[in-house]
RNA sequence: GCCCGGGUGGUGAAAUUGGUAGACACAAGGGACUUAAAAUCCCUCGGAGCUUAACCUCCGUACCGGUUCGAUUCCGGUCCCGGGCACCA
């Protein structure tokens, strides 16, 4: 197959001879060499869903970027990808359909690796993996076993939504406006036993390390650190009046334990069970709360609902009587159960005693004198001092603290203690397509993990979908076994992993996808890990970023890698959106990838996706927009086919000043875009640069002979290369065959990034902005060796200046060499 | 409700460390070429005022206030939009 270059730009044929070039030369496949330096490049890998969606192709376009950028400036790039292929998803269309969960998802998987070929990404096949696979899972499976042996998890009661009428759990997806998505039932929240992997005992070190990530985002770190919730307080307990039971406390506000003025429990909490067997009207009320589906948003946008126990505590220092009140927003899960509550300085509590007339009083006032507080409009909530506090008053809160602390220690009743918001983290799924978690049930012994010999536990794929139970919850062949220690008969746990568990380890087999020995291995991972780049949407900014940070200092506790965080730099990428919302089958608003890679080519989509936003922002989708990129291309491919390399050297010297402006801009460029794409990681900006100078070598080529043979020649096929190569990693196939257009041997994918030479970037002139008062008056053009005296003689000397300083004293001049002038009259 | 972002022309955006607001595109309008259309090329393009016109002047980065010689950028407050909230992935 030939190209014209005479011919209009045809994406196909240019596609097709680019990727048929890559795939001639398994031209991304890639081994351990330490002789150099590594790049492991990762993108997030997708859900098996059907196709691609848009959001992919944007995640996996700057992976690429990123990928072959590396590779041309001389780095051994890894970039693997693989299928997050366990999920619910698989489920519902599998009962939609008729289909086993296992076929859907890889038929999806063949459709989806097809789309991402024909996107030209520079993935090292070799080594694409499925998480469905036994081959994957059975090291996940090996490693909660090792984890079992440690004591790093544990099984405990834990709720779930559960539909009453399909009797079956339901995720929270699946529950809409507090009812069952099939069944319409109203959902139930239900206790029962489930497996948990102590992150918490983490939790000071996933904190800690936060700092040491310095290519992450900011908002992610703070998201993370905010997740965890470090906090300093105090524990301790109140009597509760008529009984030996203590009702334990944690605060971050000690002192303003002088203005409680009752406490609050959870409905779940004993105490309130316990005074609802002689109250109905109470058992009522915690009846009601079992009907608030199994999340916090839900519970913390209710209204704040309680309803008074009739019991009483005993206020540790006063010793006066409040009353214990059941609230809906206090939460089980988290601490004891309980809180002391300040309707004085704490705003829900404040809104809580209003609508219930329970008295606010004030303990803290402002540090600051004059400073007017009405405590019974409205909390306030700064650390202040102390009034109304007997003993204490005066003090400031870290006195407070420190006193409060000091008392409940000399009496035995209370301690200083940090606690975290992080919860330990549930893994069971009562769900069928996942990996089955390898514990054996035996009647004596309890629950054992599988043996390493019987691993994998194999899910079986024959099997049909009814919707409510997962079909290897009644499957006897696969539940029926022995128990490992004492020989008799027992019974596989039925449960699943949390299909976070699979995507907590991934970026790390990837290192060694085929290895049959063991989880990793050790020598490829060595080299490998950590992973330089990863990229992924916001939305898993907390919860799959935070488990596999947890994951992977578990497996360095196992000696399996040696690192102690695995994502070195972490670019989030935004949404996609078409007509302001987030595209997405249920608004009806998706482009397919598919179409606009048949009509305008993988390159101009790609070019769209970098050129419309910064990468970590929303981008919004317009079709003119995608005629624009397809627009340059054409441009860009008329110019340079209709161009004749020579082999004419710039020779510096022989320039005229329309050349060296030709080649100041080549190299300004090339400066700007590698700092676009290194530093900044902003790809708008870089494509705009390239576009500046194709606008500015278009412009010459206008005016003057560009095939004299002679230094214009030298200098348009100078910023033509240049073109070529900083647009590469956006391109890839529109530029593998300019470069050979362009008399250059080899793939451009080994080609070298350009460097640029700083004595072309010296400029003779320089704007300087002369500003009267802060607003810009008029530009000066003066040499770029202007010293500070000579702008400001410039600037008085001009005409559009005296007019606004005639007249006025000159009380300040600032001047910033190479920018501005300000000169401050009045 | 809590945590984290974002808000700049008709549209996507740019302004990188507090220093010339709107680069680069899209759309629109006008023109050239053409029998015509498409494609391509050229010009105009934040708002208002003034002017034959160039110019020039004022206003303008969600809203209100502050710091500063100077604020899209920093600080305080308000509104709106988006992400996450532990069983969607």
């Amino acid at each position: 197959m030939t190209i014209n270059f005479n011919d209009d730009y045809a994406h196909q044929s240019v596609e097709k001879q680019a990727q048929q070039y890559w795939q001639d030369h398994k031209s991304f496949k890639v081994e351990v060499d330490p002789s150099r330096q590594k790049f492991y490049c990762l993108s997030m890998f997708p859900y098996p869903s059907g196709r691609l969606h848009m959001g992919h192709v944007r995640n996996y376009t700057i992976g690429d970027v990123i990928s072959r950028f590396q590779r041309m400036r001389g780095k051994n790039v890894l970039q693997p990808m693989g299928f997050d292929a366990f999920g619910l998803p698989a489920e519902n269309a599998a009962l939609k359909n008729k289909v086993p969960p296992a076929q859907w998802t890889y038929s999806n998987i063949d459709y989806m690796r097809m789309q991402l070929q024909q996107l030209g990404y520079a993935y090292d096949w070799d080594r694409e993996l499925a998480t469905c696979h036994p081959d994957y899972y059975r090291w996940e499976q090996w490693f909660f076993c090792r984890l079992f042996e440690k004591g790093l998890v544990y099984k405990k009661d834990s709720e779930v939504n559960w539909d009453p009428v399909d009797q079956t759990v339901l995720a929270n997806e699946q529950v809409i406006d507090g009812r069952g998505w099939r069944s319409g039932a109203l959902v139930e929240r239900r206790k029962i036993p489930q497996w948990f992997i102590k992150i918490t005992a983490y939790a000071d070190e996933l904190l800690r390390d936060l700092d040491t990530l310095d290519g992450w985002p900011e908002r992610v770190r703070v998201m993370q650190q905010n997740w965890i919730g470090r906090s300093e307080g105090l524990e301790f307990s109140f009597k509760v009046k008529g009984s030996d039971e203590l009702l334990t406390v944690y605060t971050t506000r000690p002192d303003t334990i002088m203005g409680v003025t009752y406490c609050a429990v959870a409905a779940q909490h004993p105490l309130a069970l316990r005074a609802a067997q002689t109250n109905p009207a109470l058992a009522a009320f915690i009846k009601k709360q079992d009907n608030i589906k199994v999340a916090e948003a839900e519970l913390a946008t209710l209204e704040k609902e309680g309803m008074d126990t009739g019991l009483k505590a005993i206020h540790p220092i006063t010793g006066a009587e409040v009353p214990i009140w059941t609230a809906n927003f206090v939460l089980m899960s988290y601490g004891s159960g309980a809180v002391m509550s300040v309707p004085g300085h704490d705003e829900r509590d404040h809104e809580f005693a209003r609508k219930y007339g329970l008295p606010i009083k004030q303990v803290i006032e402002p540090l600051q004198a004059g400073e007017v507080v009405d405590i019974q409009q409205a909390a306030y909530t700064e650390h202040g001092r102390l009034i109304n506090s007997g003993d204490y008053d005066g003090l400031d809160f870290d006195g407070a603290f420190d006193a409060l602390l000091t008392f409940f220690e000399n009496n035995r009743t209370g301690s200083k203690q940090v606690n975290f918001r992080l919860r330990d983290w549930g893994v069971s799924r009562q769900r069928y397509w996942g990996a089955p978690i390898p514990i054996i049930n035996c009647a004596k012994c309890g629950a054992l993990p599988v043996p390493d010999k019987d691993l994998p536990v194999v899910l079986p794929t024959e099997v049909e979908i009814d919707g409510a139970t997962s079909p290897i919850k009644k499957m006897r062949e696969f539940i029926d076994c022995t128990c490992p220690k004492c020989g008799g008969k027992a019974e596989r746990e039925t449960d699943t992993f949390d299909t976070f568990m699979e995507s907590s380890w991934y970026y790390a087999r990837f290192a060694c996808a085929r290895y049959e020995g063991g989880m990793l291995n050790k020598a490829e991972v060595d080299y490998w890990l950590d992973v330089d780049q990863y990229i992924g949407g916001i939305e898993h900014a907390i919860l799959h970023l935070l488990y596999s940070r947890f994951f992977h200092k578990l497996m360095r506790d196992q000696g399996l890698v040696k690192s102690s965080e695995p994502f070195k730099r972490l670019l989030t990428q935004g949404m996609v959106l078409k007509d302001g919302a987030k595209m997405s089958k249920s608004l009806g608003n998706t482009v397919d990838p598919e179409g606009m890679i048949e009509k305008y080519g993988a390159d101009t989509v790609r070019l769209y996706m970098m050129f419309t936003s910064p990468p970590d922002q929303s981008l919004e989708w317009s079709d003119s927009g995608v005629e624009g990129a397809y627009r340059f291309i054409r441009r860009l491919w008329k110019l340079i086919g209709a161009f004749n390399a020579g082999n004419v050297e710039v020779n510096v010297a022989a320039l005229n000043d329309a050349q060296k402006d030709v080649r100041q801009k080549t190299h300004a460029t090339i400066r700007k875009v590698t700092d676009d794409y290194d530093r900044r990681q902003v790809f708008n900006t870089a494509i705009a640069a390239v576009m500046e100078l194709y606008n500015d070598v278009s412009k010459f080529a206008g005016g003057n002979d560009i095939q004299d043979g002679g230094q214009n020649q030298a200098v348009v096929q100078e910023a033509l290369e240049t073109m070529v190569l900083l647009l590469a990693p956006i391109v890839p196939h529109l530029c593998h065959v300019l470069w050979n257009h362009l008399g250059k041997q080899g793939a451009i994918i080994d080609a070298q990034w350009p460097a640029w030479d700083d004595s072309a970037l010296v400029a003779s002139k320089v704007s300087i902005a002369a500003q009267v008062n802060g607003k810009l008056r008029v530009v000066l053009e003066l040499p770029a060796d202007a010293d500070k005296a000579a702008i400001e003689k410039a600037a008085f000397a001009d005409d559009t200046v005296q007019k606004f300083v005639a007249g006025l004293n000159v009380k300040k001049v600032i001047v910033v060499p190479g920018k501005l002038i300000n000169i401050v009259v009045g």
